[in-house]
DNA sequence: CGTTAGCTTGACACAACTCAATGTACGTGG
DNA sequence: CCACGTACATTGAGTTGTGTCAAGCTAACG
């Protein structure tokens, strides 16, 4: 991947004109999943593969929702903003993850790449036309967006009723469930997101977080290589910790 | 509506064996919104009407998710619980408005009727069933669960980052925004709710919105009838204590 | 008219924020 | 390859918004 823009505040590199849908290494976690040969032909006739560098604004939260996208590779940043700059992270999306729900034709949040993502971009219009045409694709969003809002109500719960600790706590829980497939030792989850983002993501700030998991690493129960990423030592009490029990 | 049984912890009442779908007054904004008449009767003949008294567990966090409801009459309050009790609401339900989304077959959270109230309930295999047959019926569902994500999001903005006037501010105008239609005047909200509840909706304690309403009330942007719910005195105001602006 | 549930108000405490300084890692250019 | 610069992370000291605990108030209902 070469496109290391960090000023572009909006797409920038756009690879391939048709998208090797037939070949996705993440079609069976992502909206492709569970589609036949020929649907799959279908939606990747109107898809688009595009890459993105770190730092880059792929959607806008006031803009006209022109687009969905699926994420094939990388990391990508949901996020919020008052108008006096306050943040909200909503969501870091990974590979197989989904983008693009609006309310109105606008999105209702901006996305950034952390790091150099790779995204399959489908024009909405276009895949409205699929979806009344192929059941199994609007079922299967049905189903994708539907297990979002169930996350979205955890976030509630834990954004609202959590303290730091139970907060950072729950997020590393999370960041192991997620990632547990993908990485070779399932202890050590991969972090690419900063200090603050991650402050951002769980309503607290860069210091709190930075403070809680110093605690967590003074009592064993996580370890902070330099290399990045956290590994976790002591799952169980991670997850105790994580419900306010103790 | 005659039930009032408060210690009931699951629906208690079943009014009537079929559904008059066709009759239905909310239908033009619940699920059954855009379907045809025989597209109506087939929900129909899947559907039951139930009658809840106030304070009645409609679901439960963890029970196995049977049924999917529409709310037809009163106000319902979504919640889920942490181990030791704290409490966070994950949403208000008024007449319109869709309950029942799960994952694993488990709901998500725990709903409890706020007064009296009506719903229409579906099995969810045999509306599951029916989704494969009716397109309109999936992509209406879809474009439901898409706006509640949304909102879900504004939410998170919310409890993440908003400061207690903030929060109530915010909670204000949107029960404007959605009871503008219902109410004769527009500027008088209805408040079915307790703060108790308003708290653990907006990740507050029952003092501090209790505080921040009186504080409001001293700074004649509301007032508090004696007979329920809160005027809005100056709309404008509000809109900027809500965003942060001042 | 007394009982009760919920709302309001007050005094104080503390978890997390703010402001500020220092430490660390990494990429760039000499 | 090393020195420097920049961005990010950590740590510390002091502040504050909101929570906690406790006491009164209000209104609805039997």
């Amino acid at each position: 991947m070469r496109s290391h823009s960090h000023t572009a505040s909006a797409v920038t590199t756009q690879s391939e004109a048709y998208s090797p849908c037939e070949n996705c290494n993440v079609a069976q976690m992502s909206l492709c999943h569970a589609l036949s040969c020929e649907e799959l032909r279908e939606l990747s006739a109107i898809s688009t593969s595009l890459e993105v560098g770190r730092g880059v604004t792929i959607i806008n939260e006031t803009d006209s929702a022109d687009y969905l996208f699926n994420v094939t590779a990388g990391s990508i940043k949901l996020f919020k903003l008052l108008p006096d700059g306050r943040r909200q992270m909503t969501g870091f999306l990974f590979p197989g993850d989904f983008l693009g729900i609006a309310m109105n034709d606008l999105y209702a949040y901006s996305a950034e790449a952390i790091e150099d993502s790779r995204l399959c971009r489908f024009p909405r219009e276009k895949l409205e036309g699929l979806l009344s045409r192929l059941p199994q694709l609007e079922n299967r969003l049905l189903n994708m967006v539907s297990h979002e809002l169930v996350l979205a109500q955890d976030q509630m719960l834990l954004l609202g009723r959590k303290t730091a600790v139970e907060k950072v706590s729950s997020f590393l829980i999370t960041l192991v469930k997620r990632g547990g497939e993908s990485s070779a030792d399932k202890h050590l989850v991969p972090l690419p997101m900063g200090r603050s983002d991650i402050g951002d993501y769980l309503g607290l700030t860069t210091e709190t977080v930075s403070r809680t998991l110093t605690n967590l690493k003074k009592q064993k129960i996580i370890a902070i290589p330099s290399g990045g990423g956290i590994e976790i030592l002591d799952q169980e009490s991670l997850n105790e910790l994580a419900e306010g029990l103790d």
